[in-house]
DNA sequence: ACCTGAACACCGTTCAAGT
DNA sequence: ACCTGAACACCGTTCAAGT
């Protein structure tokens, strides 16, 4: 016995217990912390014994994406108004990068994957009882999508900077003053909002864009 | 002489030198084909030496982005109405990591990185002229930069997959066909949008997304 | 002060050999 | 059919030794 659930040397090991071994690891430690190695290790087994059930790391990291995202939209939203259903499929996802920033980083690293796919698909089921015509429905889905997206890099990234160390507030105001100082024509709209760049709150902001889109939306 | 303007073997070697040798690497063969190592082969030193010049290869991507989304963003538009400028940047962008698909994804694998925050800066700088109140600008163009960055990121990854071979159709009936599969209880809007899907000009998808915004955002 | 390049501590992936 | 783990072909980064 090693640590964990680990030390199977008899059969088995299917797709699903390396997946789960490895949201398991990446939860724990964080993309950083996922390897062919400490996963083989934690499977008590080698590392080519991985690949006859995954094709390689990103599949297997596109899977596991998959999996967290399901799990995150598997509560029944049915009851919501169709905005409000919305708002609360993309603050679910949120909140999951919120508390795994690693899914975040997944996410927009490969095109077309299931995990996106779902959530494109989760936004626009909402779409037509909110009256948006056929063939804006589209155009709609895929811009709260890729909203949803371009924020979770960027609260996963930043997440990740803020767990080495640094405090937020330092970060953002030197990242701030760097931009400023770079721009010998200066940032005037960068400087105005340096206040609100560092003291708002990243979730109250992206509930913010989604409002904002879904007006858009309405017309 | 070997190949390119190379060898150097005299003094010199400054930060933009090094910079400029990896946006020459990066445009040529991408993410994957700049190492350490191929850097300092095009510089003609050893790989160390760069380390004078540059904190890391985090640091050495964030300069080269923030060069690349500086030149796109050189053209003057002032003369454009405020919507139109705004479209205007969006576009912009869009081309740029159209025509180098690494500068996407870098944008968003670094949180507050120059290069993004001009983007914002000139998002927000003509929101004043568009008549949005003070306390909404912040959000209206963090939402807009989001969306942009999610767009980005989906369309670098696109490109690279499809530089890699295959048919972009194939690609993305493939992925629709397995996301709804995997669905047990079906996915019916990615279901019906599955011809889109297949069919959508990315450009003019993202274009109408940047309208949708700006429509949510003119209240 | 800056360059040089061998060395360190890793990676993902492959593949002969086992069972 | 699946596991095992050594080996391959790389990485980013460090650092003694040079100039």
């Amino acid at each position: 016995m090693e640590k964990k659930d680990g030390k199977r040397r008899d059969k088995a090991l299917s797709r699903d217990q390396v997946i789960s071994a490895a949201i398991a690891i990446l939860n724990e430690s964080g993309e950083s912390g996922l390897t062919f190695r400490t996963l083989a290790q934690r499977l008590a087994t080698g590392p080519g014994a991985i690949y006859n059930h995954v094709q390689n790391k990103q599949d297997l990291l596109a899977a596991a994406a998959d999996v967290m995202i399901q799990s995150a939209l598997s509560v029944n939203r049915d009851e919501l108004a169709p905005g409000a259903a919305i708002r609360a499929v993309a603050l679910d996802v949120f909140d999951i990068i919120d508390a795994h920033p690693w899914v975040g980083m997944e996410l927009s690293r490969a095109p077309w994957q299931p995990a996106m796919l779902l959530i494109f698909d989760r936004i626009g089921a909402n779409l037509q009882a909110l009256g948006v015509p056929d063939m804006a429905q589209f155009h709609a889905a895929s811009t709260v999508t890729n909203f949803i997206l371009g924020a979770a890099a960027q609260q996963a990234a930043a997440i990740r900077l803020h767990a080495d160390g640094a405090q937020r507030a330092t970060l953002l105001s030197a990242a701030a003053r760097a931009a400023i100082h770079q721009d010998k024509k200066s940032s005037p709209f960068l400087q105005r909002m340096a206040g609100n760049l560092t003291e708002h709150d990243d979730r109250e902001q992206f509930s913010a864009g989604v409002d904002l889109i879904l007006r858009g939306i309405r017309g």
